[in-house]
RNA sequence: GGAGAGAUGGCAGAGCGGUCUAAUGCGGCGGUCUUGAAAACCGUUGACUGUAACAGGUCCGGGGGUUCGAAUCCCUCUCUCUCCGCCA
């Protein structure tokens, strides 16, 4: 959620960054800051009528201390004058506030100078490409076929049990997710990420902190029983652990890292692109977040890009960095950069972290703080990355590694499943 | 699932209709003392809104109500704890 004070005090720059992010409904900035001015000159009817309530209030208690009756009659008749000029003011309070939250939930988070303009995928920048993409042979397999030649996943029988995009990880294919689940959180708490097991599921106030609610409702499956949803990302549960919180600066930055299911509806996805492992409702990924002072918060993102390279890098897989350009961001991001790896047999990138800086769009919602030297309270800043997302990278392990003898797997991850190849 | 108790400032905890602008303790911050520290003592210590700055307003789990006036009374929701039941 944006800040009133950002439209307010500076509505052009406001209104053009929301241009590069391609949002339509411009007017809605204007309608804020009307609504904002009105909203002020309410409250100040309002706050002046309740102060002489309370004035009189405090009269009649003393009054009657005294035993003048009469006197408190007199000034209870006031209040009552009082009251009834302050229904109405309080009524159209209410609904201007209420109109007010409504349309700042609707503007999404202003983007970084850094970001490109742009409105698809195509526009995104590449930042800069790693690793070589491996020569396969022409009989090479994409991972599905692998998958089931080795028998490491069933992806029909996760039909049979639940649904599409359910796999059934068996044998050597699960102990491979396990080495990698295992080999990332090694990786990322030896970077200084504290490991924390969450729930996967949120009540809605959690949903709302991270900005999955209101806008992508329709994507996270709901438990309507207990109005719980199953999270679509460690990054809900995870960032909201401070919620409603005052940090020291002191604290700072805090860094967590998760390993969690995670599951999304993918409502309006189908076609080849849903094949495999490229496209699932449930998949395992670890996350990192960390919460920042204000000013440290592009130095924290290019950090934690760092920090994913490395360990892409040491998984042997060639990879390209993207800076995602404005019609490409997620709603609640400021700068966002991909990271894709090559999935060889298929001819494809394949999205396997998306790393963020959301400034304070979350952090404002939830209200998470800190406390700066001056003592001064600040909204913080938030920021996630997947290091990484599972299934994305076994299907490239699988396919750019394929062999005559098995799959052949990077030295970083032989020690965690415990052998060279399946 | 059944019965009961409860939700107050960073934490503990008092307050049960009118100086509550919420006692007290702990913690935090500043100071005195000290070579330094501890102890002791003194002072200070919330969020939001609003203003040029004051003033003013809101907040005692959430929402609603009674009253001139609500942390305090009523209704309702959520959550927590205790006991019972079930159970990995």
């Amino acid at each position: 959620m944006l800040q009133i004070a950002q439209l307010r005090n500076n509505p052009d720059l406001v209104r053009r960054k929301l241009a590069v992010k391609n949002f339509k409904e411009a007017g809605i900035v204007d309608e804020i800051i009307g609504l904002d001015e009105e909203r002020r000159k309410l409250t100040f009817v309002y706050d002046d009528t309740k102060s002489k309530i309370n004035t009189a209030s405090k009269e009649i208690g003393m009054l009657m201390g005294k035993g003048d009756k009469e006197g408190a009659a007199a000034r209870k008749k006031d209040v009552e004058d009082l009251k009834a000029a302050l229904e109405p003011a309080s009524k159209s309070l209410e609904g201007v506030e209420a109109k007010l939250r409504d349309l700042l939930l609707r503007l999404p988070n202003l983007p970084s100078d850094l970001v490109p303009a742009g409105k698809t995928p195509e526009d995104n920048e590449t930042l800069r490409t790693g690793g070589s993409k491996p020569e396969l042979a022409k009989s090479a397999l994409p991972h599905w076929d692998l998958a089931k030649k080795y028998n490491l996943i069933d992806f029909e029988l996760g039909n049979k049990i639940t649904g599409s995009g359910f796999p059934v990880y068996i044998g050597q294919g699960a102990r491979l997710q396990r080495a990698l689940i295992q080999y990332f959180l090694e990786y990322n708490t030896a970077g200084g990420y504290v490991e924390h097991m969450v729930p996967l599921m949120v009540n809605e106030a959690s949903a709302y902190g991270t900005g999955q609610l209101p806008d992508k409702e329709g994507q996270m499956y709901h438990a309507t029983e207990d109005n719980f949803y199953l999270i679509p990302t460690a990054e809900v549960p995870l960032t909201n652990i401070y919620r409603d919180e005052i940090l020291k600066h002191t604290e700072l930055p805090i860094r967590m890292t998760g390993y969690t299911p995670c599951f999304r509806r993918e409502a309006g996805s189908y076609g080849k692109d849903v094949r495999g492992l490229n496209r699932l409702h449930q998949f395992d990924k670890v996350e990192i977040v960390q919460i920042v002072e204000a000013e440290r918060s592009y130095e924290v993102l290019d950090e934690m890009v760092a920090h994913v390279e490395k360990l892409i890098q040491s998984l042997e897989l060639p990879y390209r960095i993207l800076r995602l350009c404005g019609g490409d961001m997620s709603f609640a991001s400021a700068l966002t950069y991909d990271f894709e790896v090559y999935s060889a047999a298929q001819d494809k990138w394949l999205e396997v972290s998306s790393v963020s800086n959301f400034e304070t769009f979350q952090a404002n919602r939830m209200k998470i703080r800190y406390k700066d030297e001056a003592g001064k309270t600040q909204i913080a800043h938030t920021l996630n990355g997947s290091s990484l997302a599972l299934p994305r990278i076994l299907a490239c392990l699988l396919e750019n590694n394929q062999t005559e003898n098995g799959i052949l797997l990077p030295k970083s991850l032989q020690g965690y499943f415990g052998s060279e190849m399946i």
